[in-house]
DNA sequence: TAATTTAGTATTGTTTAAACACTCAATTTC
DNA sequence: GAAATTGAGTGTTTAAACAATACTAAATTA
């Protein structure tokens, strides 16, 4: 087996993997962009991607990606959509399947890589112009995102390992795009297996709330013995 | 722009699409398969597929299989997900990316093609061993169907455009895979926007059933006018 | 005409969800 | 140290959605 690409020519039809990589912090979902350093759209911000080597499947493209720039392994990683539209490269036919990673912030250290200049976390509402159709990739790959949201227990892979109730609630208001009543939200967390601790919130200058933890093996439990399904 | 894919070698390292053909009939879901007639897995029965022209996005590549197998044009396609292990074809290096089409049977008239000695509806239920991954292609997409189902008015593109509440409600049993009450059933009908038709169900040797279609235009109404979603 | 079969509806009790008012515990301010 | 402030956390009421079940209606068949 060979990679009949022509390496002069990466771009006449080649296929790629688009890994983007989300974050919860300060009540707000955050994306990893880097800014290319290399032509076409030098200089623009973008999503990291890179050329799948012959002997990689997917997923462990995406692991790659996500590992070279956060040293981050081990994370759960989702297909999000292929795109292959004929002129959405222009030097040539790339098609890119993108996948996402969901990361704690306070587990992740970013670091820019060979190519790319500079990587920064950019606030979901204020993200500007992408290198190529980017932001069409964004937009899809977040409604994905928040589809999962509701159905399975990922949340706490956005979060820190101790979370706050608040915590859940803020990032749900994303999901729905609504304002959501506190006591109403914490009657459907009592639903999902969640931990409290006897440990507190520390640092704020009013009540501290309590942290709690997201209980995986109940989960794997309730799966077992119940027709109960995770919605949020 | 040139396809550098050698064309005695076409299995190299490219890029193929899997169009999976669904109707609804006999209170059954089938899907259309093919039997291949050149190696590998000839004469194994598989999904139809092949490789992306240079010149042809994805979408578009998902119509030409499915117009070459059907005659039919025009109708939705929904992309399902991309299957890219190294292993997956034994001959090389492919891609594919799974799409799926939802017809209806009084509407559809198959026909075998050049790359298909045989070609025949498939009951869900009795699904062989099929070549490739096929088979796991096919049981990700149902789940992707599933889902979509749920969420959106696509049910009325797998039933005769007039259909009767026993139609859906058999759909849907499969959908969830559970017996479902029918008064209750169709108490949760009430908020998608069905016309009843003045026609009746023929040639039953019992009391006729309605005849409904799916009111689109209502749809579109009600889409706009408030922020109920579509759900079944 | 009665029996049979499936179409279709009404009723009841239970569960879930929305709205809103309230109490509680920490810090800050005076 | 007492009062004010801030966000944490809970209870109650009302309405809507859901599950279970019993029923009526309209066609064909015997």
């Amino acid at each position: 087996m060979t990679n009949n690409v022509d390496p002069n020519n990466l771009f006449s039809y080649s296929f790629s993997l688009d890994c983007l990589i989300f974050t919860f912090v300060d009540q707000r979902l955050k994306v990893l962009l880097i800014r290319r350093n290399v032509e076409p759209f030098k200089n623009s911000w973008a999503i990291p991607g890179d050329l799948i080597l012959p002997s990689e499947g997917l997923e462990v493209a995406a692991e790659r990606i996500l590992f070279q720039l956060t040293n981050i392994s081990g994370v759960a990683l989702h297909q999000s959509q292929t795109f292959g539209e004929p002129k959405r490269h222009p030097q040539g036919r790339v098609i890119t399947c993108a996948y996402y990673a969901l990361v704690r912030i306070d587990e992740v250290h970013v670091k820019a890589s060979s190519w790319a200049n500079d990587i920064k976390w950019v606030d979901l509402e204020s993200i500007e112009d992408l290198a190529f159709d980017h932001n069409l990739i964004l937009n899809s790959t977040v409604n994905n995102l928040k589809q999962k949201l509701i159905n399975e227990p990922i949340a706490f892979d956005l979060l820190p390992v101790k979370f706050t109730l608040n915590d859940l609630h803020h990032l749900y208001e994303f999901v729905y795009d609504a304002k959501l009543d506190k006591a109403n939200f914490r009657k459907r967390l009592k639903n999902i297996p969640l931990k409290q601790l006897s440990e507190k919130q520390k640092g704020v200058k009013h009540r501290p709330a309590a942290l709690f933890e997201f209980d995986r093996s109940a989960y794997e439990e309730m799966l077992k013995n119940t027709f109960l399904t995770f919605k949020i």
